[in-house]
DNA sequence: TAACAATTTGAACCTTGAGTCAATTTTTAA
DNA sequence: TTAAAAATTGACTCAAGGTTCAAATTGTTA
C-alpha cells in the first residue's frame, strides 16, 4: 500500500471515528453530515468521496465495532479458560472494546435500529456470531455444572443490556476506571450463574 | 369532571399512547407526527390542539413514565419488606410497568437524550428520585449486612440498563412471559448484592 | 513542466416533516 | 333552535439536512 493509500485509509478513518462519536453524543439524526465534516475541516461533498451515504457511514461505524467484537471472541476461544473465567472475559473485553476512543457502544445502543434492512441484515449476522459464541460459554458451564440451569437467551440479553448501558452514563470523572467497572461487572454478572456447589 | 372533560382527556392519553408506541418502535425523528395523527384517524393540525410541540409530546411521555415508576416507589416503601425482597420488588415493579401497553421503557431508553433542557431537567429530577430511593434501599441492606459493600452508583445503573434494555429484546411470543422475565431478572440482579453469611 | 489523478469545494436541488391557521364541522349549552 | 365553544381539517410555509456535481485545487507521475 503506497504513502497515498495509507493516507486515504487514515481520512476514512478518522471519518468514521469522528461520526462514532458524534452519533454517540448526539444521535444518528442530530448528528448532521455538515456537523461530521466541519469536525474534520472538510465540507460536506469531501465526506461524500469517501462513503456513498449517511446510512453507509453509520453502518461502518456498526461493522467496525462488530469486527472488533468478534475478534476479542477469537482471542479468547483460543485462551482455553473454563467457562466463568472465558465469560469474564468476554464481559471485560466487550466494555473495554465498546467503550474505547471509538465510543462505539453508544454508537450500536441508540441507533441500530436505524439501520436500513440491506446494512441490518449484516449486522445481525455478525451480532448472532457473537452471542452464539456466548450461549456457547454458558452451555458448556451449565454442561460441566459449573453454571446452573438457567434460560440462556435472557442471561445473553441481562448481560449486554446491563453491559452496554455503561455507555449511557460513565464518565472518566467517576471514582472508578473503566477496566475496575469491567471487572466488577464481570464478576456481579457471572456470580448468579454459578451452581451451589462449586462457590 | 364532565364527560366532555373525561372524553377529551381519553383523547389526550390515546395521543400519549399512540406517540409512545411509535417512538418505541421507531425512535423519536421516524415517528412522525403526521403518522400518530393517522393512527389516530386525525390530521396533524390535530394533534397540536392537545399538545404544543413533538417535544412536548416527548416530554409527557417521559413524564408518564416517571410518575409510574415513582407510584410504584410509593407503593414499596409502604410495603416494609426487608432490603433484598424490596430491591426485588422494586426491578419487578420497574420492568413490568415500563414493559406495559405504553411501551414506554424503549421511549425512556431510545430517547431520552432527544429531550431538550427546559423538559429534561424535570425528568431528570424525577429519575434522581427514583435512583435515590433505590440507592437508599442498597445503602439500608449494606448497613444491616444483607448486602456487601458495593460502589452503589455502578450497582444501580447495572441494574437499570439490563431492565431498560428489555424493551430491546422482549417479545410476547417468546418462552417466557414478562412476569416471569422480571422475577428472574430481580433474582439475578440482586443475588451477587448479598452478602456471604446471609445466603 | 505538463498531463493526469485524486481530492475538495460549495452552491444548488430536493425531500421531508414540524408547525401554523383560517375555515369548517361537531358538540354543547342556553 | 340557535349561538357559542370545542374540535378538526388540510393546505400552506419554512427550515433543515441529505445528496449531487461541475469546477477548482492539490498531489503525483511521466
Amino acid at each position: 500500500m503506497s504513502y497515498r493509500e495509507e493516507r486515504a485509509a487514515e481520512r476514512r478513518l478518522n471519518i468514521l471515528k469522528t461520526a462514532a462519536r458524534l452519533f454517540s453524543e448526539k444521535g444518528y439524526h442530530d448528528a448532521t453530515l455538515d456537523e461530521i465534516a466541519r469536525e474534520l475541516k472538510y465540507t460536506k461533498g469531501s465526506i461524500y468521496y469517501y462513503i456513498s451515504s449517511k446510512q453507509d457511514l453509520l453502518f461502518q461505524c456498526h461493522d467496525m465495532a462488530m469486527n472488533l467484537l468478534l475478534e476479542n471472541i477469537e482471542k479468547v476461544r483460543d485462551s482455553e479458560l473454563p467457562p466463568d473465567a472465558m465469560l469474564k472475559e468476554v464481559i471485560k473485553e466487550h466494555i473495554e472494546t465498546l467503550m474505547s476512543e471509538f465510543n462505539l457502544v453508544t454508537v450500536t445502543l441508540g441507533s441500530d435500529y436505524e439501520l436500513e434492512d440491506k446494512y441490518s441484515d449484516i449486522i445481525i449476522k455478525k451480532r448472532d456470531l457473537y452471542e452464539n459464541f456466548i450461549a456457547g460459554i454458558i452451555r458448556d458451564g451449565i454442561s460441566r455444572r459449573i453454571f446452573r440451569e438457567v434460560p440462556v437467551k435472557v442471561v445473553i440479553n441481562l448481560i449486554m443490556g446491563a453491559a452496554n448501558w455503561i455507555g449511557r452514563w460513565y464518565s472518566e470523572e467517576g471514582p472508578m476506571s473503566l477496566q475496575e467497572i469491567g471487572q466488577f461487572y464481570a464478576d456481579y454478572l457471572v456470580t448468579p450463574l454459578m451452581s451451589r456447589n462449586s462457590a
